[in-house]
DNA sequence: ATTTATACATCCAAATCTTATGTATTATTT
DNA sequence: AAATAATACATAAGATTTGGATGTATAAAT
């Protein structure tokens, strides 16, 4: 992986948990790292001490909730969407989706057509 | 404009600089400001305090050069892509827009069909 | 005459990230 | 059996980046 790519996350840590607990419910903070690895064939990586202070903040602003458990011995804390936080984090991820397709309207100038996935 | 998707923005100055400039030849950073806010319909703004900074770094690192000129009275700066930072430039900005279509893989899981504009 | 637009630039504070480090348990390899 | 890798959490130091404020200066518009 280059370095660039990484340098290049800032500020959408938070973009890719809320999107990966709005369609997962649960989720602890090692299994997000390995997610975004698999799901990017590699090419991606969150790196656990942007992850780690993230979650936190977004837990300490109530927008997530946490539940721990052990689990084969090991701590894992889980963590989700609050119930009352649904909309707020839709909002968000709604605003963030904003800001990158105008984004591609600057660096990748083409048509592009969606076609929802069934 | 919403906060959260000018706090997004980190990161991707550069891409913008580069894309902009592979496609104009020249320009000054006042220009480079209005572009980005009539491409994306004043949706997306860079702050000139993030701007010349980027600008300055990216010449200090001999990836642009400039030629001031007075203009209307106005003293302008003109950045280009160096002659031979052109493939430089080409790749930065593949890399980047590798890392955004990754990141589009996590947040819009949607079949994307790219028809290049003629 | 005053305000807005053009055009540059810098500084500071806040936020964010990378890298490194640390703890601890379980699984795997040697 | 011992060492390493994987799992799982977390924090701290330092660097980078950004937003917002501020500043200078000229031309155009009100």
């Amino acid at each position: 992986m280059n370095k660039n790519a990484q340098q290049l996350l800032k500020g959408s840590i938070n973009a890719v948990i809320l999107k990966l607990l709005s369609q997962t419910e649960r989720m602890y903070g090692y299994e997000i790292c390995q997610k975004v690895k698999e799901m990017t064939h590699g090419e991606l990586r969150i790196t656990e001490g942007a992850l780690y202070p993230a979650l936190h903040k977004l837990e300490g602003e109530g927008i997530l909730t946490t539940q721990t458990e052990v689990v084969d011995g090991r701590a894992r804390k889980y963590y989700s969407i609050a119930n009352d936080q649904q909309g707020n984090a839709v909002d968000r991820l709604a605003m963030i989706q904003n800001f990158l397709n105008q984004l591609q309207l600057i660096l990748e100038p083409k048509d592009l057509i969606s076609i929802p996935v069934k």
